[in-house]
DNA sequence: TTGAAAGCGCTAACAT
DNA sequence: ATGTTAGCGCTTTCAA
């Protein structure tokens, strides 16, 4: 019924009128429908709506009344058109996947950041595809994002220069850019994965395995470098039969676990480098029955981790820290573009719960 | 120093007159800067952005060059502004909170069938304020999305009409609008509840708690009803004690459940209405050490409930099923705007991992 | 205090 | 196969 009720104006004749002599059956009413119907012209409209000073009380009302009438919504794209900012009042975050619970943090503090400045938030998943990463970007600086969050997940993003070239404000968070020059909050990832394994080592750990995800991802590989320094920093020699990547999933992650577990030499410890993988582990230890024999810590922290038993140790990065403060470098840049580029380590800590802290066996 | 070389374009002396020219001592090509480097007209440049016929080849070439050149990219903002459908190519999702996982995937969903489209989307979270949920529908609205999903938590969506009337397609998600006529995807709220209920006194269960988040969501109503209609089709009176609603966060659920637990009459069963609720009684049950001995089922699935111990029943929803259709629901009404309203409803099944198939204690 | 005219970057309609 | 003109809904500039 609704959708057959072609005026798109309320009643009065009037404004019918005026649709059909500009030929719209259908429609939103503009700056100009509204001064029509108030009798004064477009730019007293304009400046009602943008509450500039200069116009009457009793203006104010009839172009407020008219506005009401016709249920005006001003059209911010034509508007940022013609202004001189040029701003769209809207920014864009590209993270792996939006319904990973760390991205998820992500988006909900740039969200946040982003509403106290009246700007909207377009955000998109990558899926750690390379190619998707860029035509997400292309999407987005086509609708004339004013900035970018960006988790980048390709080997280089030399292929931002154009649009920092063109002043757009670019953020990478959790991984740092390579091939170009640009903002970056980020975990000392390196320096979290030293620590966690170095827990591992302090308990008398030897067999410390390393599970990881996608290795064309940089955080893995200061996380791979992180394990490796507290290794050989240890004298510990490392089986590579204990080293797995490219765990692309939680599927894939629990079948390495699990195999590792059932070899001739299995690890009495496992570090696993990112919350998916971990989740993968948990399940394989659980099968084999040894998650109370086998150490386990895990980069990132996840929901209920501490309900489990025993409780997940993890290293906790601090997500929300991660958003908000690359959304608010957004608008500082926005502020003032000439700012040097800068990189914001946010810090991530060890929680103790119970996992890492299962002792090799006696026997070792 | 990349921030202080103004110049919007790249090297050569042309475009940097140019630019010059205009005035404009930063920012992006246009078409009609690509246009003029080229040797063509605008509507040339145009046709070949746009891929249209009637081009020559070394036409094509010559202006793909000079685009190159300038690192030209199109302004869809711009373009939607004229184009006859004024399709912006965006949509807009509200929902509760962007890190909700339930939330989230529906998210991931939405933004999968929308890529499709090659349509972005613009995702905020009502945080369940109505009056938030107000105010993001005028912010993407006022930027001309081309469709609307929305995840209500008002009371009262009447102030929906004129958007509707405008013609742009609003599809709510989990739950059902009120006060105005919109599609809607859904689960079965009421009998999945009802069936959980069910569930539990088939086991001999008669004290069933329930636990539910924010009284003013409608979902979380049908839920109520379910139970509701489960307990007195069983001929159980319900305890008034045992019901509990407005736990507005886990930990409010926590000290909901801590005290029933500790009640002089304590339930042998408890149905929570709600994800974050759920983790909030999965916590008061180990805290006080029943987690084994009261029953407990889930309304919504979560990350890992079948790692607890005992591993969590729950009625599962299908959050990736809704958010698909919802958005190609609006795809559809884009395509044809006279389509009847329709309530689509997904699924809900009961998924038994143990917590609620503890039965009641003998003696009861 | 108010208004007229120009123009943002593009697409549409109509030339040539 | 290519170009010209108008105009989307707004902001800006300048005038009254």
């Amino acid at each position: 019924m609704r959708y057959s009720m072609h005026m798109g104006f309320h009643d009065g004749d009037a404004s019918q009128r005026e649709a059909g002599a500009r030929g719209a059956v259908k429609g939103r009413a503009t700056m100009r429908d509204v001064a029509k119907r108030a009798g004064v012209s477009l730019k007293t409209v304009s400046r009602v709506v943008n509450e500039e000073p200069g116009v009457s009380a009793a203006t104010i009302a009839i172009v407020t009344a008219a506005m009401d009438e016709l249920s005006f919504q001003r059209d911010l794209l034509a508007g940022s058109l013609r202004r001189q900012d040029r701003r769209s009042d809207s920014i864009g975050l590209i993270v792996a996947g939006v319904d990973n619970p760390f991205d998820a943090i992500i988006h909900r503090a740039a969200e946040d950041a982003a509403a106290a400045n009246h700007v909207a938030v377009f955000a998109a998943s990558t899926n750690e595809e390379i190619e998707r990463e860029r035509s997400l970007v292309r999407a987005f600086t086509s609708r004339r994002v004013d900035g970018l969050i960006i988790m980048p997940c390709g080997r280089d993003q030399s292929y931002l220069e154009p649009e920092l070239t063109a002043g757009t404000p670019i953020i990478m968070v959790d991984r740092p850019p390579v091939g170009v020059a640009a903002d970056c909050v980020i975990s000392d990832h390196q320096n979290a994965a030293k620590l966690a394994v170095e827990h591992l080592l302090a308990a008398g750990h030897t067999r410390i395995a390393f599970l990881g995800d996608l290795s064309h991802i940089a955080s893995l590989q200061a996380r791979k470098d992180g394990y490796l320094e507290a290794m050989q920093a240890a004298g510990v020699t490392v089986d590579p039969e204990l080293m797995a990547i490219d765990n692309h999933s939680e599927n894939a992650a629990l079948g390495t676990a699990l195999r590792m577990i059932s070899s001739a030499h299995p690890p009495t410890a496992i570090f696993s480098a990112q919350n998916r993988v971990t989740q993968g582990v948990v399940r394989a230890l659980y099968e084999r029955n040894v998650h109370k024999k086998i150490a386990l810590v895990s980069f990132d922290d996840f929901p209920l981790a501490d309900m489990l038993n025993p409780a997940v140790t993890v290293v906790a990065q601090d997500p929300y820290t991660i958003g908000r403060l690359a959304a608010e470098r957004v608008f500082e840049r926005l502020e003032n573009p000439k700012l040097p580029v800068k990189t914001i380590t946010v810090p991530a800590r060890l929680v103790r719960r119970g996992s890492g802290e299962i002792p090799p066996p006696a026997d070792e």
